[in-house]
DNA sequence: AATCTAATGTTATATTATAACATATCTTTA
DNA sequence: TAAAGATATGTTATAATATAACATTAGATT
C-alpha cells in the first residue's frame, strides 16, 4: 500500500510510489511535473497556516493530510482509513473523521458533500468559497472560485434578505478530456 | 404518528394533524394559509407528471410524496420510514429509498447532499437547476432558480469547457426571521 | 515535577444506503 | 380472460458513512 517501508514519520512516505499505483488518470491541473514537490509544499503551506492559528500539526493530521493531498482526488474517509492504518497503529474511524473535521476547520480539506468525499484545498491561504467541478467519467476534481458565482452569492443576500454564512457548490458533467 | 385513523389510503391522511404536530416553524412561503390544499395541488400535480412521463403514481409513490409534502422542511429517509411505517405495512429502508430515487427521477423531490435530507420541488413543472437557501437556525429551506446562478453556470460551461450535467447548489445562513 | 489542556486511542453504536432475490401487481396480447 | 412479460413492491441481509462517550497519552504551563 505504501511501497515498502512501514515507518510513522510523514517525510519517509514513498509518495511517488502511492502516486503511481493510484493514479489511473492523469494528474490535474498544477503538478504533473514534480507531484512530490507539490506535496512537500501543500505540508509547508499547511504547517503556517495551523501556527498562524495557534493549532497543532501533528503526525496524525500531517499523515491524514498527506494522504489527501496524495492523489488530486476526492478520497473516502473509509479508504484513507485503510492508507492510514498501514502507516499508523490504532487507527479507528473516529481517527479519521476528527482528524478531517479539524483540517476542515483550518481550511485545508474541503468535503464534496455529494460524494461524501475529501479533498485537498487548493487555495486555503485566501478567503474563498470554494465551487467545484466534478468530472462524472474521470473523477476528477476541480476547486475553482468563480467570479459570477461570488458575487451572485452576494446578489442572492441581497434579493433574499439571507445572510450566508457557507455554501456547497458541486457541478457535475465532463471535463474537456472526458468529452 | 398520523392522527387517530390507520388507512393505506392517502385521501385519508389527516394532514392538519401531522402538520401541526410536526411544525415548530411557520411555514414557509406559498401555502401558509392552506396546507391541505396545497399538498391536494402537489398531489395531482405529480400525478400529471407522472402520467406524461408514463409512469404510475401507485400508492406507495402518493403515500411518500404527501409525507415530504408534508412539511415544507427536509425529511431524513429513516424518519420517513418510521412515518410511512404506520400508515402502511412492510415498509422497508429499500422501500423508501426506492421510492424516493423514483420521485428524484421525476424531479418532483430534491435530494440536499448536505443535510441527507429529502425536500418536495416547488417549481417540477419548469426546467431549473435548483438552489437551495437552509436556514442553519430554523432549518426552512427555500428552493429558488436564482438567474444569475444560472447564468454563471452557463459561463462557467464556456470559460471551463467543461459540460455541466447537474448541479449540487446549497447556501447555508440565515434566514430573514432568524437573524 | 505537578497540573492542566489538547490530542489521540478505544469501544460501541448510530445513521445512511444498497444488493439480491422473492412475490405481487399491472399491462399486453394471444 | 388466461398466459406471459414487465414493473413495482416485499423481504432479508449487509455495506458504507459517521458519531458518542470515555480512557489514555502527550504537550504546554506553572
Amino acid at each position: 500500500m505504501m511501497g515498502s517501508r512501514q515507518t510513522t514519520s510523514i517525510r519517509n512516505i514513498d509518495l511517488t510510489d502511492r502516486l503511481h499505483k493510484s493514479s489511473k488518470n492523469a494528474l490535474s491541473f498544477a503538478c504533473e511535473r514534480n507531484h512530490a514537490l507539490c506535496i512537500e509544499e501543500a505540508l509547508d503551506h499547511a504547517k503556517r497556516v495551523c501556527e498562524k492559528a495557534g493549532e497543532r500539526f501533528t503526525d496524525l493530521r500531517k499523515q491524514v493530510f498527506a494522504i489527501v493531498w496524495a492523489e488530486h482526488k476526492p478520497v473516502k474517509a473509509y479508504d484513507l482509513l485503510s492508507e492510514l492504518s498501514s502507516i499508523r497503529k490504532g487507527v479507528a474511524p473516529a481517527t479519521v473523521y476528527r482528524t478531517l473535521d479539524f483540517l476542515q476547520s483550518q481550511g485545508l480539506v474541503h468535503k464534496l458533500e455529494s460524494l461524501n468525499a475529501y479533498l485537498g484545498c487548493s487555495q486555503p491561504e485566501t478567503e474563498h468559497h470554494g465551487h467545484f467541478l466534478i468530472c462524472e467519467c474521470c473523477e476528477e476534481v476541480r476547486e475553482l472560485e468563480f467570479a459570477p458565482f461570488s458575487q451572485s452569492i452576494d446578489e442572492i443576500e441581497k434579493a433574499q434578505k439571507f445572510q450566508i454564512k457557507h455554501t456547497t457548490i458541486e457541478l457535475f458533467g465532463r471535463c474537456i478530456k472526458c468529452q
